[in-house]
DNA sequence: AACTATTTATAAGA
DNA sequence: TTCTTATAAATAGTT
């Protein structure tokens, strides 16, 4: 879509690779964005950099998505938890944050083993990275894991179907049907 | 991009929204795609159809990003696991496979609650969501929760930053830099 | 599912 | 990074 066609090949070039990276990134999320917001969908985006920095986006946040299947959905199902108002008081939410416990816990015996041997190279690493994951959680939705959020409030399983998109060649695809 | 220009809200006919849904939900996965061939990025997308039912997508898969962490990543860390072969001996994929089997505890003990008491509507709601997750996850990619593997291969903390995107408008949006 | 008139996204270049 | 602009792509409305 620019003043020349591109190969669907990595681009070689460091920079122009990054700058690449930018644009398109800003350009998905707009039409994550567009998507939610035409087809009232609700869409989560995590990925790598070509630096290997994480970047997510939701739209809308995981906190609203929560929030509209407690009080705003018109599509609950019947009997389903209408009369409850708090968050914090939704089943729901209690299973997820239990879930954040269980990370935490896993801090725990990492950070243990840490300090009864020898530090080994990945053991550091590993709490390093678990520490961040756990920090970053808590920053991003408020002591809820974001594909818990997502994948506890589905009313259908995820469906693992080939190819969506005909047009995608390589990359490996999980489709789904509406 | 089409015929006419749309306005910026909710396709109020509900055919026509879910064919936009679905044009545009191959839009994005193919920019997705093309994102991580082009950047040698990592993209994972999940969200919800107009009708509730879950979506994602992952290029590479999960599993090949992990593969690649361990053995094909040129940007390694120093000291890290070069020498380690095989996915399941890992550490980082231990942990992960810990964190599914926090999952496994958390529906036993719905199971619990369900037997010893009257069903409540949402504590079955809540077991269902439980067991179509569970599955999804392990069809999703074997045994590892989906955005664990991301977050626990990443190399540097979530950053959240607001707006990415100025032309976004409405929409939260996490940022990162790289 | 296809077909196009148009609108958008974006590759180069500054 | 940010802006501009020529082009390639995506897609809205139709068939």
């Amino acid at each position: 879509m620019g003043r020349k066609k591109i190969e669907m090949e990595l681009v070689e070039n460091r920079s122009a690779r990054y700058v690449t990276f930018s644009k398109r990134k800003s350009g998905i999320f707009k039409k994550a964005s567009e998507l939610s917001i035409l087809c009232n969908a609700r869409v989560g985006i995590v990925g790598f950099t070509p630096s290997g920095n994480p970047f997510a986006f939701g739209s809308p946040n995981f906190q609203a998505v929560a929030e509209q299947y407690l009080h705003g959905g018109q599509e609950l199902e019947a009997g389903s938890s209408r009369q409850i108002v708090t968050l914090s008081e939704n089943p729901n939410i209690k299973l997820m944050n239990k879930e954040l416990s269980g990370l935490t816990e896993e801090l725990k015996k990492v950070e243990e083993v840490k300090k009864g041997k020898a530090p080994i190279a990945l053991s550091d690493l590993n709490l390093k990275e678990l520490l961040k994951v756990k920090s970053s959680l808590k920053e991003l939705h408020g002591d809820i894991d974001a594909s818990s959020s997502l994948l506890l409030l589905s009313k259908k399983p995820i469906r693992i179907i080939d190819l969506v998109c005909k047009r995608m060649g390589k990359s490996n695809i999980v489709k789904t049907s509406y």
